[in-house]
Order: C-alpha cells, then structure tokens, then sequence
DNA sequence: TCCATTGTCTGACTTTAGTCAAGCATCGGC
DNA sequence: GCCGATGCTTGACTAAAGTCAGACAATGGA
C-alpha cells in the first residue's frame, strides 16, 4: 500500500476528527448531554425501532433504554408498541421534539456556515465537491460484497427491484416469467453463487453466478440499488463473482445485456469483457459479451 | 451562500464524525482513557512544555497536571524544568512511552489502511487527492487574519522569515539595509497597517500597508510560511490590505517585486494589479504594479 | 406445549471527563 | 525588594458515559 496515501489519511483523519469532530459535539449538544442529542437526530422525522437505534448508534440497551426515557420525560418523543413484534418498540418525535431537531438542524446548518465563511466562491466550490468525492469514496469502502443465499429476504428484495427497474427502463417493459435464464436455485452454491453488497448492513446491490458448462458460466442480476451508484458497487459485485469463477476452474464467463443499460455495458467493457455472438436466445438481450479468465 | 454546498458540508461532516471520528476515538486508546492517549500522541518525539500542551488541546490546567502526573506514574514521560522559566514544565517520553507512542502509529495505519482496503488503485489515488484538497481548505478557511502592531514578536519572526528567504532566492542576495522602503512604523497605524495571518494561534503570514500619498498606497512584505503554502494565506492578506486602503480613503494602490517571486507575479495579476512603469528606486524590484480601487 | 432466544427495562455499579477554587513557587517590572 | 501575574499542583466536587447482571414478557421453532 503506498506510503504517501497512508500518510495523506492519517493527516485527514486527525484533522478532521479535530477540528469537524470537536465542533461537532460542543455545538450540537444544546445543554444536554451530546448522547441525547445524537439520538434526537438519529430518530428521525419517521420514527425507529429502539432496536435499530441500539445497532446504529452501538449502545448498550440498558444505556439506551435509559436515554429513550429520558427524552420521554422531557416530553420529545413518544414510545408505541412496534409493528408486528410485541416485544419491540418504537420511538417517534413529538411536535416538541420535533422543533428540538429543527433546532439542531439550524446549529448544523451555521456550522456548516461557519466553515465556508473564510472561503471565496471558487474556493467554496472546490471544497464541496472534494468532500462529496471523499464522502462517495469512503462509503464505497465501506461496501461489503459477500455470499448469501439467493432466497434470502434481501436478496428477494434486491432482485424485485431489480426486475421493476427493468420494466420501467427496457423499451417492452420486462417480465420475469419470459426469462428463465436464472432461477435463484441456479446461482446457488455449490454450482453457482449469488452475492449481496451491504453498506451500514443495507442491502444496495447484488448479482449471480450461474455455471453453464464444465468451464463456463455466466453472470447474471447485477444491479444496483439508485442510493450507492456511482461508488463502484456493480464493480465490485462482478470482481467478486469473477473471482468466485476462478476458484470454481471456469476459464469463459458469459454474459448478456440489453441496449437500454448503458452503465452495464460501460462496465463490461472496462472490465476487459468483448463483445461476442449471440449466444442464447434471452428475448430481453442485445449485446453478449464474454471473459476468458 | 449556497444551499447544496451547505448540505454537502453537513453530509459530510456527520459522515466523517460518525465514521472517522468514532474509528479513531475508539481504535485510538488502547485500554486507556482517550485524554491519555491523545497526551502521548500530542507529546511527540522532541518533547512539549506543558503550558503549549495546554493550550494546544484546550484543556484545563488542574486536569491536564493530572493526566501528567498519571503518564508519569505509568512510566510512560519524564518531567523536567523548562528552559529558562523556573515555573514551567516540561514533558517528554521515555523509552516505554516512545514504544507505546510507537503502537499508536501502527494502529493509526491499520486505520488508514483499512479504509483503502476496499478500493481499486485509481480510486485510492482519487480519495487521497480528494483528502488532500478538503484538508487544505479547512485548513485554509480556518486561517485568520488580523492588524497587528509591526514590531510584536509574531510579526519580527514573520518579517525575519520573509527576509532571509529574500537573501536566499533573490539572484544577488538580500539586505535589509538597503530596502528602506518600508519600516517597521510607516506599516503602523493609523497612516500604514500591518496585519498578521495565524493558523490555530501560529503566525503563518504577513502583509503590510504604506500610505505614500493622499490617495496613494503601497504594499508590502506579503509573506506565507512555507508550511501554508497553498492554502491562499497570500490573496487573504491581500485582499484585507486592499478593504484597509479603501476604509482610508486611497484610490490607488501600488507594490513591487522581484522577478524570482514568480508566485507573487501570479497573484498580483490574479487580484486586478496591472504591471506599470518604475514608481521607485527599490534595487531589488523588477516589477512595478497598480490597482485603483 | 415447551424452551431457548430476543428485546426491553431496572438497579447497582465504575470510569472518564471536566470544573472550580485555593495554594505555592517563580517571574518580570518597577 | 515588593507585587501582581503566570505556571503548575492539589483537593473537592459534578455530570456524563458506559458496564454488568438479573428480571420479565413476547416470540418462534422443535
């Protein structure tokens, strides 16, 4: 790993655990304790399961339950019952706490103020789209891509929205039923493989391995969910694949696309794909493109 | 100031506490109170007085003599009497405290390095570019710039700086002696100004202004430290001499330079100068500017 | 139906972080 | 050589943050 870059990170990090990080938590606090107030921003306009707080913010339950009652008691938010499950409950702001998260929304926003003040126009400019680039490319390290079962809750919902997004785009719209190219019992394991990419533990993409020969497979369901595009997912999905390939001694990965997805195209391409012949009878395909690996 | 580039500030302001801040708080201590770690990591190589600690860290004097007194009871630093003054202290590591100094680094890189791991090479050269810019423009935003008399200590070290890298890049030397063109008291108020530029309390830059008619003006000694370069400390400095000379009723504002300060020419054009005839008999100037405000 | 698990709550703690005021030695200027 | 200011230390606090174990009810699969 380059010295130089490490470097360059290390610098980052304590500059701005310093100097955004201290800002942060003398500002925001508004004369309650800063673990009340991150949990005022944290809840939201909808509402959360405490339990989902308790994940997210990584506190202990008895420490949370303790703040959640507090907040209550201060009359900002208000306790129900959660959904289906009896034993969870559910935090929502009330009027009153929600012009408490207004408030700390002001703050936030001179904060943010405060830092661009120094600043000329070209200046201001420059720093909002290096921070949107770092920003993009700190979430998109922290993408996982990892097997999981392709009838798995997610990855049903990844591959739904998938398919709607495929009818909205292709030119006849798209029905699943008229491909039957890859079942989910396809891109299981041992003969396949399906991978789900997680950021903060959500579902944002997703893609299959189907094997189609003693040395051949094909790619298939790669997508990305419209929240993380532009971060490299699909990318990783299908280096994650390919690897997998590997391992399972296939040396052609196939695959098709249709015209409408330019982006899948794009990246096949890069990703040192060539476009090929025909090579099934997918009625949704235009381009097909294979890999020797 | 612009709505997007004020929500782009705050996304990335809790992206990077909640991310890189928590990281570090936590990856950072070692089994130790965070106050501790960040003394040894503050401390350094060469050793610190405990009064820059102080005001370094912004903490209280008794609670900082105690955070001391426990390093020292770890045998992690020593405490000397400081330099010349019999009241201060001062702190340095032993050999236990550089080892575990040491492990702070180490640990630092893993950080870094974790949040490259994910990335592709192109994409971790985009991230330290990108780190590097908001770096640079948080830093310079929080550049401060302000009168201050002439002959204080900041602003002899400043000047003193300013000259020697003079004598050094200028192709025959340089000699103060002989540039009478401004003293110390024609840069003071209320006919001249000076005014000092300081990054989290140290001077990094200076500026003067002369008053060398009713309507006339003239800059000078516009100094960065090289350890600010980059960050518009110069244009900063400029452009509050030039308000100065517009709140006292001048027109038209003059300077000089040497053709070895390329950079300077740069930036006198950028700022409205226009190069014009000898206005002086300054030996050193090969260029003569003017603005009219 | 039973039982291990999960989600929440409560009580009893500890540690960390920080504040405030008083005290002592040293300094710098007069 | 006096005196107010400065640098550090000490004692006596408080509030915030966090941990741990036990209790209880709801859940979900065997």
């Amino acid at each position: 790993m380059d010295e130089s870059q490490l470097r360059q990170i290390r610098r980052f990090n304590r500059l701005v655990t310093r100097r955004v990080g201290a800002l942060e938590t003398n500002y925001l606090r508004r004369g309650r304790p800063l673990a009340e107030a991150r949990l005022i921003f944290e809840i939201g306009a909808d509402g959360v399961d405490v339990r989902t707080l308790r994940s997210r913010l990584g506190l202990d339950s008895g420490y949370l339950s303790r703040l959640v009652q507090s907040l209550k008691a201060q009359g900002l938010i208000e306790l129900a019952k959660g959904g289906g499950d009896g034993r969870r409950r559910r935090v929502s702001l009330t009027r009153k706490g929600s012009a408490e998260r207004a408030a700390y929304d002001r703050l936030s926003d001179r904060l943010a103020a405060s830092m661009l003040e120094a600043l000329d126009e070209a200046e201001r400019g420059r720093l909002a789209t290096a921070m949107g680039e770092v920003e993009r490319l700190i979430r998109a390290a922290s993408v996982e891509v990892a097997a999981e079962a392709p009838n798995s809750g997610d990855a049903r919902r990844c591959l739904d929205a998938y398919f709607s997004e495929l009818a909205a785009r292709f030119e006849g719209g798209f029905d699943v039923a008229k491909d039957d190219s890859a079942r989910a019992d396809d891109m299981a394991a041992p003969s396949g493989l399906f991978v789900l990419a997680r950021l903060d533990g959500d579902a944002v993409g997703c893609g299959g391995l189907k094997r189609t020969g003693k040395a051949t497979g094909e790619i298939k369901r790669v997508w990305t969910a419209p929240s993380a595009r532009g971060m490299g997912v699909a990318r990783r999905v299908l280096r994650t694949l390919e690897a997998a390939a590997r391992d399972m001694g296939l040396r052609t990965l196939r695959l098709d696309t249709n015209r409408a997805l330019t982006e899948a195209h794009a990246l096949y391409n890069k990703e040192g794909f060539r476009q090929i012949a025909r090579f099934n009878d997918n009625p949704y395909a235009d381009h097909w493109f294979e890999k020797r690996l």
